[in-house]
DNA sequence: TTTT
DNA sequence: TTTT
């Protein structure tokens, strides 16, 4: 509400496929894997080293799940903007632990598709993610329900494409 | 709407008061001329250098306009996040001319107000930025070209807060 | 090295004192708690909610350690800019554990200094936060273990400041 | 020096390829001219609009220059991180103009190349932007004014590649 | 024109 | 544990 800052921006790749789930009510939930990287020369030996850091991204997003869902795969690099938010769960021997998180909710969720060098990818044409139609009825307000696909993934479109946070969110973050 | 990103944050001070003007359909804008200065010591000479960098802030956003009319004033310290927009104009003398503005405006809009050090202002009670309770209708939709304060500007409220994206309704910012 | 992003952003305000420990061979390290707030109004119940986040903070950045260490203190509020890196530790049974925290260190981090509001704070006046003319050495190189304050903890001294990446030369901060 | 943040990011696509010219001491400075675009279909008219913003990049960074020479041509998407500056000239009429810039220089100062979904480019091997060596004196400080290349330009690398901010820069930012 |  |  009030003075507060909470952001976290990746450039990076997705170590697996998404896993999208769903609330009872049906609201999807999307998790990512999302890896970035660091290399430096050391000072002293000169050797090459690299440090991989693993960042888990949960898009409670509507409008971002129904992307994430359909063109973001396995390798693919995106650019992602979401909130640090840190969640308690027990594990198998009832002991407290907790796992940080990015959330992508709300407003300040932020999804950019970067075109994969691996070419592999089935280039869409006319429907690459740039033209997925998302007839913007997030900025109105309206809430328009509409299911959302089932679990049709489409090939790795590599088109690239923008998405940002949608309305119709009622999960507060 | 694909791929892109244009982003813009400051921290700075206010050089002036807001400037609140209204469009025809009684819309309000707001103009703010905001400072961020660097120092460093020259490398050769040893002496010590700081330069100040003017950038002009404007408010499209119907919410965060009430709130810089309310809230903000020069000499404020505030933290921003817009885009960059350049627009052109005719001088006088019909020659084009382009200038470059930070726009605050839909959802990537954000405005943090930071406690002045100066501490001359007023400290809100409960009438806080907190609890402004202001409605938007941007992201709703509606275009109530409505009420909204005439000129009523509070003292420097020096208690900071946050106010984000255009919203009428629960999700949070 | 390449093509990656990894960057968190917070502004919010210290739940302690920071705490500094030394590494064996002298090098400064400062860990922080830092609370951003969100607050909505439910859309449903029309109740006020409020979430609370905390973040935890850990400087390597022998220059902000030593800024961490003489300016900032419970309550205040500061802007950081880090990275995000997830630890593996063993808990007392010996299972592992993963804690992921904001790393300041090296050119990405930077730390600003928001003046309090609460004023309770002392106002440093001559040796404010620009005066520190802090010199660190990870920047060039030299790996000086050396000096750095013992426990000298200055009062808040509210007066913002903002501190940068590792450096000990005349390239502004 | 203190207390401020003036930072600009940009995902965007080259619209020309980069100009490199020279200082009087040869230090390299590159231009690039940067699109970011924004579609959205229209409220009341369901039309579908789009507004680019062309940017003007400036990259003072000695070790960025290289690899924008190297690496980034027209058509190229990148990520930058910079800050504003604006500058004032003379037209030929002698009178005063502004012109705005993201300006890259010193350690904020970031460059991601983002693999060309056209993928018409070359695609490097070995020498790929990922390889290219820069032997990361810039973190030790040493002022290895190795010359840097002349005007071979490779074709677009599409590799994807990040350079970040360099210490041999003495032109304050 | 602000601020430190 | 902070802050508003």
């Amino acid at each position: 509400m009030s003075g507060y800052l909470n952001k976290v921006q990746l450039i990076g790749n997705l170590g697996t496929d998404p896993e999208i789930r769903r609330t009872q009510d049906g609201r999807p939930i999307a998790n990512m894997r999302i890896a970035t990287s660091e290399s430096w020369r050391d000072k002293n030996t000169g050797e090459k080293k690299t440090k991989t850091e693993w960042h888990t991204v949960v898009v409670f997003s509507e409008g971002l799940c129904k992307v994430v869902e359909q063109y973001v795969n396995k390798g693919d690099k995106i650019f992602i903007e979401g909130q640090l938010a840190t969640r308690k769960w027990q594990d198998q021997s009832g002991q407290d632990r907790w796992s940080t998180e990015i959330v992508l909710q709300g407003f300040d969720a932020k999804l950019i598709m970067l075109p994969s060098s691996s070419g592999s990818g089935y280039r869409a044409g006319g429907d690459g993610a740039g033209d997925y139609g998302y007839d913007d009825d997030r900025a109105s307000g309206r809430s328009s329900s509409s299911s959302s696909s089932g679990s049709t993934r489409g090939q790795s479109s590599s088109s690239g494409g923008s998405f940002s946070r949608d309305l119709d969110d009622d999960i507060p973050f």
